[in-house]
DNA sequence: ACATTAAGTGATT
DNA sequence: AATCACTTAATGT
């Protein structure tokens, strides 16, 4: 568990800030398809993530879901930075993409090492930005790009999120990411095979040139 | 062998 | 791009 946050976090921070990360940082083993933060929750703590992945998604008036960004090893959710501030509701809800291990952070503890350490604050300013970042991308891609063009983004995504090509979900579950139908997936899917993008399989798509 | 769930397809809006 | 209705294929019991 040391070497997993030395390997992943050990580059950013001072040896005094480990040392703390790790005396008051509880270790969590999620399994994945676990909600850790849901919409409307408090957030209490914050999340490190020493491996795995993390999917953010936005739910709408219906209840239907939407995939916003996968997050990674080495960073954040930027939903706690923004409650952190305030007494926030949590706007998005976190799904363990894959078996993850994190660090939770409390909040008061985040707040007191955004002054006293440099590279804690660099961090999660750094954090904030990127995730913002991918927002816009998904706005974009929601609003400019086809459904055959968030499709293919959607699933390199996936691919690099799992560091593996070789993804394993249903047409289903990528209708419900994305916000539309699982018969459009199915259909753009195998057009994708056609074109020798990919490999389809039941439960499962090999992504060939990533 | 049968039931269940995932995926493929034509037609319609 | 969504929905319906139906078929076919894969998998579990």
């Amino acid at each position: 568990m040391i070497e997993e946050l030395k390997v992943n976090y050990g580059y950013l921070f001072e040896d005094e800030l480990m040392e703390e990360i790790q005396a008051i940082g509880i270790y969590r083993e999620i399994p994945e398809g676990t909600i850790i933060i849901d919409i409307g929750d408090y957030i209490k703590a914050m999340p490190l993530i020493l491996k795995g992945a993390i999917k953010v998604m936005r739910e709408d008036d219906n209840g239907e879901d939407l995939l916003l960004y996968f997050i990674e090893n080495g960073d954040t959710c930027a939903m706690t930075i923004t409650c952190c501030m305030g007494e926030t509701k949590s706007a998005i809800r976190a799904i363990a993409e894959t078996d993850t291990q994190l660090i939770m952070i409390p909040v008061q503890k985040m707040q007191e090492w955004f002054h006293k350490y440099k590279s804690w604050q660099s961090f999660v300013l750094q954090s904030y930005h990127s995730r913002l970042n991918e927002l816009l991308e998904a706005v974009d891609a929601i609003a400019f790009l086809k459904m055959d063009e968030r499709l293919l983004r959607y699933l390199r995504d996936k691919a690099i999120a799992n560091r593996d090509e070789l993804i394993n979900t249903t047409h289903q579950e990528i209708a419900n990411d994305l916000h539309t139908s699982r018969v459009v997936v199915s259909r753009i899917l195998k057009k994708l095979e056609h074109e020798g993008l990919i490999e389809l399989r039941r439960n499962k798509i090999k992504i060939h040139d990533l």
